[in-house]
DNA sequence: TATGAATGAGCCTTCATTCAT
DNA sequence: GATGAATGAAGGCTCATTCAT
């Protein structure tokens, strides 16, 4: 007895997965319209008609890809905002759990797509896609809320703009064509963190580390 | 003598502006290949055949939408980095050129269509908007260069990364198809210069405007 | 009083005239199909939509390209038969008249569009073109059945097929799209006739000029 | 195993082949620019787009057609130079080459297409038929030459311009829209021979064979 | 399972023609 | 006498989709 029959997963099941992954990467690199369904078939590597025998549009091949793409992600910014910490370093991994998946096949390209053309979805998915989409930014907006509150962040901040500019923010990269000369994504993720929690104008507190830089003040 | 001939415009030139104005409209609602020559064509209310009276073609007009869009832009940018005054208000008021059009018809379709879809340009116009977008951008990095240099901003910060930051959050707002709630554009702009500028951790120096707080460390 | 008006010919006569010659030459140049009405317009100077006030249509400046183009032909073909001479000079002639045109500005266009282009006429104009056609034919046709009668070509030739022959070989020079290297119309003549009279064999009677044959013949 | 299977030939290449015959008799009835792609593919029985299953494109079907549709020309035109007998025998079978594909399908199809429609290729595929018609232009000139040399045919024969008229006369056969009254391709061989070879004047020595002329007149 | 063949709708573009001015 | 503006009908081509095998 296989591991694939073990775990109940059939072949048609694998290659569905690998029939939505190559329709990933086709969306992520020439867009939804951009992309048909034969540069999906060739990277599958089967004829464009079989491709149906998987996928029943293209149309809901998106649909999936969007839904099934980033729900792993709003579950782990769930648990981010659950766990303890200063509000910088939850920002921090927040920025991460969204960056992070972009180096990563299937899951950059799963992002990408949700990210830049879910919006071309019919209304009927594009509706459940939006709620996705609303759950997770309303996560965002809250860990934004929360750290006002408890003192962490300034309290003129807004938290519903706050959230809107960290997911631009964030969003921006993934659509960079082309990626921050040489800079890996680990750097991006370090520069943006400390340009949300530290701005750009000199620290007129001297220290490199803003989670340290409370306790030295009082 | 009516004021068309004085100014030496002609019908076509104000039709050709008209068109592309519509296609810059069609283009920023549905994408550049979710666009038909008929939608354009339609919002300018003639046949979409007679569009060619006017257009040589839908790419021409994606690259002549591109080109045009951005010159004020760039050259505007010029203006701001030769003026005087603090990196923070340097930096306001280049977030300010970036997104203020974006209210305007038709400037703000020209912007959302070169910054969202100038990528899919063939090759030859695409370069020649490419040229366009890297000084742009290497303008902003200037900004931020300079700033640092002058000891406005952080000595640690990387300029190159910071301008990828400030047009990813710019842009950001760009592609926006929800309005953040409620916020006017001004708002958007006050806010996310704080971002950037003063972070989102308390500010440990009690001022609500950088502009002021040279001033009050000195 | 110019002589414009002296001879009834009024300015429209005149541009209609350049009318007709220009379509000419874009016919014979890129053919009927393959010409637009601005590449005759273009030829006019003036606006393509200009162009309908001297011509009616394309089609309508086909057919009349095609007719008026090979009268002077027909008529000439006539007064060489009704010449006196050899046969073999009435050839000659009658070779020279079809293909001299063709040096000529507008002349060797309205042959070649009669040659080339006068079967995409609906069938209405068509026929009557192509009764000007078979005239012409049929007086070729006449040549050599007088020529077998008096004796002077051979008795076994089929006069039908001598004409399609003599036609043919004409009509080709006038399709020719690349000179035949170097070799002048008055040097094609010569040869075509030579051809077409002595045959290629060697000759069997020592002359090189069949003119002087007769002569020494007798 | 059916016979198809045996000589390797998928359904594909039958209908491709099918594809190219349709294109073929389209262009020769109504000529290049004149047959829709819908009119190919009702001579096929199938809808316009499927035709795009078999043809990357209209002209790319021309290219097929001028190229594939005389390489068998050039080939048997090769064998006929090299065999042995008088020039006047290698002349007429020549002309036999040329013509007697006229009357079947698909070749004379293909013949048609290549001699009245390979001009409106563009400069690239052009250039490759047109290597290939000078190919052929170039065997027919070297019977002249030869001819010439070796005494069958007239020393004063200019071999281009005889090539050209022998290709001349041959292709406005091609062009014929009117079959020649009543005449067999056979007759119009053997009359077009006779005409090339013995000329239309009256015949000094009395045979219908020339080889025996020489003889019999010495 | 997957393929080959075909469909049919839609798209971009061209172009002969019209007509008010 | 001529123009500028517009029309509307094709035309070539692409492509998501279907289906018998």
């Amino acid at each position: 007895m296989s591991i694939a029959s073990r775990t109940n997963e059939t072949k048609w099941d694998r290659r569905y997965k690998d029939a939505l992954d190559a329709a990933a990467e086709a969306f992520a690199e020439r867009g939804y319209l951009g992309s048909s369904t034969k540069d999906i078939a060739d990277k599958l590597g089967i004829q464009q008609g079989s491709l149906y025998y998987y996928l029943p549009s293209k149309e809901q091949a998106l649909a999936a890809i969007c839904e099934l793409g980033v729900q792993k992600f709003v579950a782990r910014l769930g648990e981010i905002l659950d766990s303890n910490g200063p509000s910088s370093e939850k920002l921090r991994a927040a920025i991460a759990n969204h960056l992070m998946p972009l180096t990563m096949k299937p899951e950059g390209d799963y992002v990408r797509v949700f990210v830049h053309h879910r919006h071309q979805l019919p209304s009927g998915p594009r509706q459940a896609v939006a709620a996705l989409a609303r759950r997770y930014h309303n996560l965002i907006e809250r860990l934004f809320a929360e750290a006002v509150r408890c003192g962490d962040f300034r309290s003129d901040l807004n938290p519903t703009l706050a959230a809107h500019a960290m997911l631009g923010l964030c969003n921006s990269v993934t659509g960079a064509r082309t990626q921050p000369a040489g800079a890996s994504i680990e750097a991006i993720i370090d520069e943006y963190a400390d340009i949300l929690t530290r701005g750009m104008n000199v620290d007129r507190a001297k220290t490199t580390n803003n989670k340290s830089q409370p306790a030295s003040r009082r």
